[in-house]
This record gives C-alpha cells, sequence and structure tokens, in this order.
DNA sequence: ACCTGAACACCGTTCAAGT
DNA sequence: ACCTGAACACCGTTCAAGT
C-alpha cells in the first residue's frame, strides 16, 4: 500500500509496526494481523519484519506489551481496599476497551511486562489486605483480571470480520431469529431478547459486572 | 493418515469429522483444526469437506453445537434461585472444562444452538425470579456463561501447543521469572507465585470463582 | 449424493545474499 | 544494522469434473 520514500525511509521500527498491527485490529480483527499484510503497509518485504519481531509470537507479545504499558493505574490510597479495586480494574478495562479484539492478548503479558506485574502487585496486595491468603488472592486475582478480558471482548462471537453493514444485518438476523422462536418454551429468551442482541458498548453493561465482581469478592470474604 | 478403507467407506460424516476435529483440538490446539489436516485424517481429499460444511465457519458452528448439546441441565427444582443457578453454571463449567481449547467457541452458538438456548432461558428465569428486570437479566445473563468460557479456558494464555515436555519447561520459566522479581517492589506476586503460575487444575480454582459470582449476583441484588 | 483434481490467493518461515 | 529474493510447506476456497 503506503510505497517507502525519503520520508519513512529508515523509520520501520517495532514501535511503527505495533501501532499499525493495532489498528489494524481495530479496523479489521486480529487474524488480519499478518507479517505479510503489515509489510505490505510498510511498503516493505515481508522479511524485514524478522529484523525486528523473531516471529510472530513475539509480534503478539509486543501488541500485548503495547496494551498493558497504557493502564493508567490510580495511585494507592487510604480508600478501603473494595473501592481500589474496583478502580484498579476499571482502569485495566477502560485501556482495552477501545481494542475489543485484541483484549484477549492481554492475558499473555501480565505477569511478563512490568506494568503487567505492577497491576498484579496492586490487584494481589489489596486481595491480602482484604484478608485472603496468598494462594486464593493468586486464584481470585487471576480471575478478575481475566475477567476484564472477558468485559473487553463484548461480542460473545469471536467470529469473522463484521463489516460495517454485514455487522447491522447480523444483528437484525440474530433479533428475528430469536423473536421467532416459540413464546412457551422460551419466555424469559423472548423478553430479554433486545438486551441479548445488542452488542454491550453500554457503559451499563461493563459498570454492572464490574460492581458484580467487586461484591462477589466481598461475598467471599464473608463466606 | 488414516486411509480410507471398506470399513470406512461412506462413512465420513458431519458427526465423524466433528468428533476427530475435537479430539484434535484437545490434543494440538484449535489452530490445528484444518479443513485439510481432517480431510487428511479421513484419508478424503479438502475439498470433501466441503460437502459436509459450507466453509470453515460451518465447521466451528458445528464444533461450538456439538459442546453445548453435551450439557446436562440440572431438573427445574424448589431449591432457592442461587442454588439452582450455581448448579446449571457449574453443569456447563463441567461439559467445556475438558476441552478448554474448543471452550472459546461455545458462546457463538448459545443463542443458536436449542441446547443453547434452553440453557439461556433457565438462566435468565431464575435471574427474573431473583427480582432483576429482564435487561438486566440479559446483561448479567450473558456475562455469567462468558465467565464460565473463561474459567475453562483456564491457561490465561492462548499461545503455541504447549507440547508435553515443552510445556513444564515454560513453567519452570515462568516460576523463575517471577522469583527473580525484585521483593521490595513485588511482595505480593512472590508470595502469590506458586499459585499464579501452576495452571489451574485444580478444582479449587473453578468452585473459588463460581462462588465469586454467584455470591455477586446476590451482591447486586442487596444493590 | 458424494468425492476428486487442478488451480488461486493467501499464510509463516528459512536460508542465502545484498548494502 | 537493516533489508531483499527465492523457495518451502502450509492455509481456505472456487470451479469443473467424475461416479
Amino acid at each position: 500500500m503506503a510505497k517507502r520514500n525519503e520520508a519513512t525511509r529508515g523509520r520501520l521500527s517495532r514501535d511503527a509496526i505495533i501501532v499499525s498491527a493495532v489498528s489494524l485490529a481495530d479496523s479489521e480483527g486480529l487474524e488480519a494481523v499478518t507479517i505479510r499484510r503489515l509489510a505490505q503497509e510498510h511498503g516493505v518485504t515481508p522479511m524485514a519484519m524478522y529484523w525486528h519481531f523473531t516471529d510472530k509470537e513475539s509480534l503478539l507479545d509486543g501488541l500485548a506489551d503495547h496494551l498493558i504499558e497504557a493502564v493508567r493505574l490510580p495511585a494507592p490510597s487510604d480508600a478501603p481496599w473494595d473501592e481500589q479495586l474496583r478502580a484498579i480494574l476499571h482502569a485495566f478495562l477502560a485501556t482495552i476497551r477501545p481494542h475489543p479484539r485484541l483484549a484477549g492478548l492481554a492475558m499473555r503479558r501480565i505477569l511478563a511486562a512490568e506494568a503487567g506485574l505492577m497491576i498484579a502487585e496492586r490487584v494481589l496486595g489489596l486481595l491480602h489486605r482484604a484478608g485472603f491468603p496468598a494462594a486464593r488472592a493468586a486464584e481470585i486475582g487471576t480471575f478478575l483480571i481475566c475477567s476484564m478480558v472477558t468485559l473487553a471482548n463484548g461480542e460473545p462471537a469471536p467470529g469473522p470480520p463484521p463489516s460495517v453493514e454485514g455487522r447491522e444485518q447480523m444483528l437484525r438476523d440474530k433479533r428475528a431469529r430469536l423473536d421467532s422462536l416459540p413464546p412457551s418454551r422460551y419466555p424469559n429468551v423472548i423478553a430479554a431478547a433486545p438486551a441479548l442482541v445488542v452488542c454491550r458498548d453500554e457503559d451499563d453493561y461493563f459498570a454492572l459486572n464490574l460492581d458484580l465482581l467487586v461484591q462477589g469478592v466481598r461475598g467471599l470474604r464473608r463466606g
């Protein structure tokens, strides 16, 4: 696509590649993020990528690191542990939300990137303060972070690239299929149909289930 | 691999393909599930698959349906809503747990397969009985089902095929990396290191976080 | 109804070579 | 240090054809 010229010469870098990979994933999905495709966008041979990344896995690692490093962690405070926990989870979610197709990559580098370790440390510290022994805190904390990815993933169907109009058609189809169900067998599905088909772009979905999780941790403590 | 003979002749069917796809995904990961690979295992041309599936997406749909249909839903009872909810989520989790590499496919067919609709209906019904309006029940229910996939996925890193010994090496490396962290910066990570690296095959992890979720729903109801 | 054969446009990656 | 070129073993899929 973009041919190389003097302006861009020698400017092929890890960062430039990762930035374009992010926007490519955002627009066309993770399966469009391809060594060859990225090379083409930078006006370069596919093999040029192997100077900057040892293989595709390390490219994906780079994407994950990039995501994780963007998290703006709130400063530790005197607030109660559950409020602080919620704030940290929210900060993480807010960062990955704009990149639902990339969110799934985050977990692979949480315990590798420094920024990820800091997140883990804070979460584990708060759970420890809440009274959970270290092993328990690890299990809960892991699940909580995974859950942010789950929330960010949003659309449950990791299917083909939803083109702008193809996507709307899909939603209409989905809605029509639910509405055509026998009401005697599926009364609750039909009642919930509108909320089941709209992708939950709504902050509502995120806030509600973030609450669910934090309340869940408090509930665990009570036994 | 397996050449066709009289015993298997004409026995190439949707079901046979799906069954081998499941075991292939279990042993080598979802990325090993390939039209060509499956054809080869059945001693057949890749193009033969297109008689039984319109494309690869529909093969994956078939895998998802196969998973969902295997769920043994507990019969409705007079037990409190939260106990029943927990039982349903547990039944779903128990079915997908043996197939962590396939678990992610489940969501794409929950609202399409009959068995999936039945699960949705039951979950939504219980949430309705708990007092949540339909839209809220939809958001919570969607998240709860997604969470079972998250739990089943287990290993947060959906990386390359963890060969039997390569996997153990990876765990050792991961452990070593965590243990080499500066204790002053990451005291809680280090304290939790053992629990962070072992994959949570343990029922503990599942039961704990299932409790977290159910308690969370109860917490939401209290407001 | 069920399958083959050749072909096309894609992948990731290795190896040797250029500047 | 950074990139090219040719080649290899893979993908999914279409189209025409066989039985």
